[in-house]
DNA sequence: ATTATATGTTATAGGCAGTGTAACAATTAA
DNA sequence: TTAATTGTTACACTGCCTATAACATATAAT
């Protein structure tokens, strides 16, 4: 993958924000909590309230918010939020000038992985955040 | 994963060997039929032949030649020989003083990741070098 | 033996992505 | 008006991959 940082830091966050519901919390009490930098961890939010996991409201005593609750946020939706490209990307040096048969070869690399990301897709999506937590909390 | 730019190159450069079996092929010979560099093909070819899917005789009349037929070779062991990292590989940032849920959370990932990983090989096990080749033959 | 040739390995420079941090702009409650 | 907080940009640093060259090692042919 490189099965992202982003992803458990983005987990982390929002069983802290669970924890706090309904109490807003700032991104520099997150970011103590889980260890991660205040800055890096706003950016990972933001994917986060753009696609309506999280509110935030800015100014004095704002914060960050969980929009729904923890069984209506599911891995895969966490994922494709802070991480662009593929859990399962494929990455072949390709030109325009390639033998027909290399052309061949990296379509076949193509569709394999492609059938690969849906497996995990489909593992992410089956996960729910509640799962998570219940999981370690024993 | 980054799946690999690695294992593509070594499946283009083992199905040429394939093709101009039982004749010894030169690094230069396989490099340029598929658009690579030599010198780093050679090091991708170095793996091959540790793990006994190439013999290489060195000197005048040298090369590369295939060890075995190619449906005796498959994917996953391509994959082990030429790349180090799993293919899904996690990458969370851990360190010793973070709290107790944090490492619980890491360690949730790591087992979740383990299982896609042992999926994925389970896949690639079960692909012989013979498959892909057919395939792109049509 | 010598030579030509090929592999195997090391070195180097550049690019690209991720990390950690700081700084600033935009916003908003008090 | 002010203080606090998000949202965004910038920057240096690191690590990994790439592309290439150069050199050490080995060997078949002569």
């Amino acid at each position: 993958m490189s099965a992202s940082n982003k992803l458990s830091t983005a987990v982390k966050a929002l069983y802290f924000l669970s924890e706090a519901y309904p109490e807003p919390k700032s991104s520099t009490e997150i970011a103590n909590s889980i260890g991660y930098n205040p800055s890096k961890l706003r950016k990972i939010l933001s994917y986060l309230v753009k696609d309506n996991m999280v509110i935030s409201t800015r100014g004095k005593n704002g914060g960050f918010l969980l929009a729904r609750p923890t069984n209506k946020i599911n891995l895969q939706e966490i994922y494709c939020a802070v991480e662009f490209r593929q859990a399962f990307h494929l990455d072949v040096s390709s030109s325009k000038n390639d033998s027909e048969s290399t052309q061949q070869f990296n379509n076949y690399f193509l569709n394999l992985f492609s059938e690969v990301q849906v497996q995990i897709e489909n593992k992410m999506s089956g996960i729910v955040l509640k799962d998570v937590i219940d999981k370690i909390k024993n």
